[in-house]
DNA sequence: ATTTATTTTGGGAACGATCCCATTTTTTTG
DNA sequence: CAAAAAAATGGGATCGTTCCCAAAATAAAT
């Protein structure tokens, strides 16, 4: 059904020429007096500004960016905020933006493909200069992010970064993080490593994986296929699998999981079967989330300088934005941005030597 | 200094114009297939659909929030999105705002002030359909809201409410939520009670305060103002308020904290001084944030229906657009919704009773 | 006092869409 | 088959800016 949208009432807002008509002069001079063009006799611009200031004259952006074919406004994308990884990296990249004269509008999808692909359009046509986004697990189709390049507008990815498409990136190195982080495991005397993956869509989930994977075969671990699974990143599934893991004939006496929720969630579950931590099982998550200190025993985890993943995209966008804005890799490779990680060892990963404690002072 | 902007090149998105030369008819037809007007022919429709997915058209939603008055944007205002208070409430609002065929576009301020005032004029420049907001914690001028309301723009208040500006609320009720959580520890055996407050410049710190007072009051516990701190929100500040507390000749049995975060840094502080929760001192939080399940021991908190506020501010907001869009309460009140919380007894607050393990199976 | 430079202003096109009001084309009706 | 009704199209105003170009007013130079 088509629907005649009621153009609703005349807007409140005052524009230029109602104040070039208050004070009798042409909407150029007020465009001039308020934009802050030197050519204007400061008795005018003085009238000007305070008419405009006591008419509660907001400047039309849609008009400014409709002439000027660009908004000044960057687009963040993000596919979920409940943990302090997207929050955080959003903080260092407006942080950066800000400074240079930028605003930021930030869009979240909570994991939805459809929500992603409404969002890059929407931020599309509002015009926005540029858009730094982290895709969601669904996103397997990349077609609203080509759009985009086509458009010319930059974008970046961070930490969910896509190979089919050569855009810059800011990433950790994930792979080897993963690596570390399970050769930690085995030096501390585990066998037996289980892997709670993500799913194959996310690049990091893949890279970790083939981290555990070479760490094992490195230290001559023979991999046991039951005890690596990919799931979805929804907490049920975690319980579903590590009960799964924990009733194995042969369970594992560690786990390696792709994310601190992971972690905490696979946690619960050994707790509730009334193992301990780290004495039957020791657990590894990546992020370093803020919960992953709080919980009981502290979260042996990879951290990952999250502000500055936010202020790196931010000046790789910004740069692109500079350069002429015409990104056009076709035949360069797009810049990537590695950032480090750092293995982070709590108590939830290694045993307590029983130690005579020693008296303070 | 005065910049002249350089016209960015040529946009490269194509306009309905481009597409009616191609098709050789007018742009008012490109424009009625486009919108789904029903006055045009079924195969002129086709062709300009066609030709517009082939030429990567996408709507100008500036030009057309220009010429229609209104954008069918909503703008969503939060303070900071490291606790998973926010981004929950976000995720509620999100939800009824798409079902109503609304955008949403977020906007952080990370508790600045001044960062908040340039966000509402952002917002208001991009001529969003209306705005719901939870204000700093800096925030005591509400002017930039007054002229959110001075401009019709429908706005509602959650959670950090105003007093001062009569605008629709959706928050719960802090005061009883505050005494019951303080008759708890008073019921269980708790006498000397301290409160760590947060800045006055919050309602909903005012309220849970009072009731914290009225608690003691209630039940004949003398007040005791050194055991009552408000402070700024920092993490730093819990840390040397908390040590204060606990080295005070006669330290309190039990911390009511004005929300999670802040009890999650006071036990921490506790712990490292070597005393025992519950047993040397009892903590409750607020709010039930993601982390208070997680820390050892578990926090007693507050629970707050967080989508429910989102959704409940979002359905407000949504009244006041259909409404004709003339949210006028300069005589009547306007709607306020309080939703219930819920007191959630976890293991900071009780000591265990000494009690036989119950043989399970 | 002229002429020349400089400062200050005004007029109007442009941006990309919608929508009202013709006008043209097609279909239906008597 | 003519007249009336309905369907499909086109022309142009409009929204609120900026900016180019020309015109007017003022200041500086001869």
């Amino acid at each position: 059904m088509y629907v005649l949208y009621p153009l609703i009432m005349k807007t409140k807002y005052t524009s230029i020429i109602d104040i070039a008509k208050q004070l009798n002069i042409s909407k150029s001079t007020v465009s001039r007096a308020l934009t802050g063009h030197p050519n204007v006799h400061a008795q005018t611009r003085k009238a000007v500004l305070d008419l405009a200031q006591q008419m509660d004259y907001q400047r039309n952006s849609l008009a400014l960016g409709l002439t000027r074919h660009h908004t000044n406004t960057i687009g963040v994308l993000v596919p979920e905020f409940m943990s302090t990884y997207f929050p955080s990296v959003i903080l260092g990249a407006q942080e950066v933006f800000q400074a240079a004269g930028y605003q930021v509008v930030i869009c979240h999808n909570n994991e939805s493909y459809d929500m992603e692909v409404a969002n890059v359009k929407l931020l599309l046509s509002y015009r926005v200069d540029g858009i730094i986004a982290s895709h969601t697990k669904e996103t397997r189709n990349f077609d609203h992010f080509r759009l985009v390049q086509r458009h010319g507008i930059p974008l970046v990815f961070f930490n969910r970064v896509s190979e089919e498409l050569n855009v810059p990136n800011v990433v950790v190195d994930d792979y080897s993080a993963a690596l570390e982080a399970v050769e930690h495991l085995i030096k501390t005397g585990r066998r037996r490593i289980a892997h709670l993956a993500g799913p194959d869509s996310l690049i990091n989930s893949r890279l970790r994986r083939q981290g555990y994977l070479d760490a094992l075969k490195k230290h001559k671990i023979p991999i046991d296929p039951g005890l690596m699974l990919s799931y979805d990143l929804t907490i049920e599934k975690v319980r579903i699998y590590m009960k799964h893991f924990l009733e194995l004939p042969a369970p594992p006496d560690a786990l390696f999981a792709i994310n601190d929720p992971t972690a905490i969630a696979a946690m619960e579950v050994v707790k509730e079967k009334g193992w301990s931590i780290p004495e039957d099982i020791a657990i590894v998550g990546f992020s370093n989330d803020f919960s992953a200190q709080l919980v009981f025993p502290r979260l042996t985890t990879v951290s990952q300088p999250t502000l500055d993943i936010g202020r790196e995209s931010a000046r790789l966008l910004l740069q692109e934005l500079q350069s002429g804005a015409k990104p056009d890799y076709t035949n360069r490779k797009a810049p990537c941005v590695q950032l480090k990680t750092k293995l982070i060892i709590r108590d939830s990963s290694v045993r307590k030597p029983v130690v005579k404690k020693k008296g303070k002072k």
